[in-house]
DNA sequence: CGTGAAACTTTCTGGTG
DNA sequence: CACCAGAAAGTTTCACG
């Protein structure tokens, strides 16, 4: 599973372009890449299949979905064996607040992204999802001031070559 | 900016439904949500224009574009002030290796989340972008074993009085 | 908020270099 | 084998009730 795969620059501009929006048209999307819409249909399905495309997902606001707040926690979770990190990895992933779970090399064994309602709700969060567990043998929180989301994820090559690199989402430099 | 949004349950439904699959078409959306296709396109037209839906984005597996090692970056960045971190920012973030900056409370101000090619690449992008430049005091690197990306990031209420909550993407456990 | 029809997109087939 | 043009099937979108 995860061998790289070889995408030639028509792929690479496909790519490119269906990370700044993903629901663009066949049509649009085969006229800026310079082929027939049937044959960016033929290559937006080759890529799907060969796993390199995962998926389409939303982007959603999480300020405006009462979500305001995020936090990065840092977890030890002592004794580090299976039978006590498998459950608490599916435990923390089915909390309604985790937005990403890190399994990570150091001291600190797990870092989880987290969006809650106010600081009441993160300190809730981290006595009752968190420290209350005897698993968990320590957490640290650091609070995110500004979160910015970088480029498209595409080889160098391809941007280098690609001339215009258009606008990644993500707030402004502070 | 920023405000919360009043969103009822057919609101709810539709964005626990366009998460799962960003791609599914207004017709099998309203089936499931038990509206006309007309009215599912006037809420999710609303929800883009009220801002909680941000855009459409592809989720692509970093492996198979050769990127098959992640890592997190604490950065200190000194002295911590704008003329120095505005710059810093923006050049982190125009890195192609970069994908998520977080600007933090705490003894470490950034946290940088890369995908390289191997540790070697990892190696010249922590010497090459980071201590190399006078303003980042200190840099410290750790490797990411394995990631879940987490549910739907809607309200805890939608998800208790919807029931059927599906698959979350992300990988197996350990 | 729903119906139905117009406009558009996606998808397939068959043919070409 | 990848590509394209055009036609068929399906989807989005709009005006109106």
């Amino acid at each position: 599973m995860s061998d790289s795969v070889v995408l030639d620059p028509v792929d690479l501009e496909i790519l490119r372009l269906l990370q700044n929006d993903a629901r663009i048209t066949y049509r649009d999307l085969a006229a800026q890449v310079g082929v027939a819409a049937s044959t960016c249909l033929d290559r937006v399905n080759r890529l799907r299949r060969a796993g390199v495309i995962l998926g389409h997902v939303l982007r959603l606001d999480p300020g405006k979905l009462g979500r305001g707040l995020q936090a990065l926690l840092s977890v030890q979770v002592r004794p580090h064996r299976r039978e006590l990190v498998g459950p608490f990895v599916e435990r923390i992933r089915s909390l309604p607040e985790a937005l990403t779970v890190f399994h990570l090399t150091g001291p600190d064994d797990y870092l989880v992204h987290v969006a809650v309602r106010d600081m009441a709700d993160l300190q809730r969060l981290v006595l009752d999802a968190f420290t209350a567990h005897r698993e968990v043998a320590r957490v640290e929180t650091r609070l995110i001031f500004q979160q910015w989301d970088c480029g498209p994820l595409l080889p160098p090559d391809a941007r280098a070559a690609s001339g215009t690199l258009t606008a990644n989402h993500g707030g402004a430099a502070p």
